[in-house]
DNA sequence: CAAAAAACGAAAATGATTTTCAATTTCAAA
DNA sequence: TTTGAAATTGAAAATCATTTTCGTTTTTTG
């Protein structure tokens, strides 16, 4: 799997944000995270890279990769304080329940069902969201 | 539209709890609610029945509520602090993004996405949640 | 290298949620 | 009914995540 970082940092600086060591190690953290970390997660990660790192700074980072849309919130039984990687186009996400890891998979045969929820409800359909979750090949065989 | 109200209350006292004026009135803004409600909007509401109520006990109602699966939390950009009345069986939401009226739907054309991703990816399918949201008539007639 | 602007981290502030606790209410048994 | 143990209450305190403030440091541009 190749790193997202770079493109991260690149995309940082084209905003016109600078790039500092506290950007750069949450970002690498961030984008090579096979599954979604809270702030406090990426905080105690990155710091083994860069220990001068502050918390708000894993704040401060987590939201302009929101706003790049490089990062999106995953929505869980507890809340919605993760973060994953965005992928490229448009994704829908497969992750495990126990081990937290994250697929990405293209799911577009959901417009016949947005057609028919517009007729049916008049509703002008604007965004969806489908998560799926269940054990992933290696949490399986552990069995549980 | 029914009030689930009574049911609620019914069940409630059948896993035990008792039934007080605090837990009545968190249930009756509950259940009749057609959008999604945070706690603080419970409470506010709820007061209007019962003054005396304090915010705790909506903290510790939706609890039990979401215990016996009555409610469930909504997830939107801004967090997921919000809850709805869940509907019987499997179903799916679609949320107004200007009033947050949520219409409930069956969605069930989904087995053959999941057979796919379990075939792909080696997942062993458990849960999935789809949310989709636009707006509705009343809001869409009303242009933005 | 110097200067201006951006970014930093520590600490304080905020806001939501949970815990503690003495007083009140509920409900089953008498 | 009444009664009393147990559950529940709301206020206040505690906790936890997140945001704001602010003086210092780092980055970038010239």
């Amino acid at each position: 799997m190749p790193s997202n970082a770079p493109s991260w940092l690149e995309q940082l600086q084209a905003h016109g944000y600078r790039l500092t060591e506290a950007r750069r190690a949450v970002v690498e953290t961030v984008a090579n995270s096979p599954r979604a970390l809270t702030p406090l997660e990426v905080y105690e990660t990155a710091r083994r890279r860069y220990p001068a790192l502050g918390l708000v700074s894993v704040y401060r980072t987590l939201e302009m990769l929101s706003e790049l849309h490089l990062v999106q919130r995953v929505h869980q039984e507890d809340g919605c304080n993760a973060y994953l990687p965005r992928a490229e186009g448009h994704q829908h996400l497969l992750i495990c329940e126990r081990c937290g890891r994250a697929e990405y998979f293209q799911g577009d045969d959901l417009e016949t069902l947005f057609v028919q929820l517009a007729q049916q409800y008049g509703y002008q359909i604007r965004a969806h969201w489908l998560q799926i979750s269940g054990l992933c090949p290696r949490c399986y065989a552990q069995g549980l």
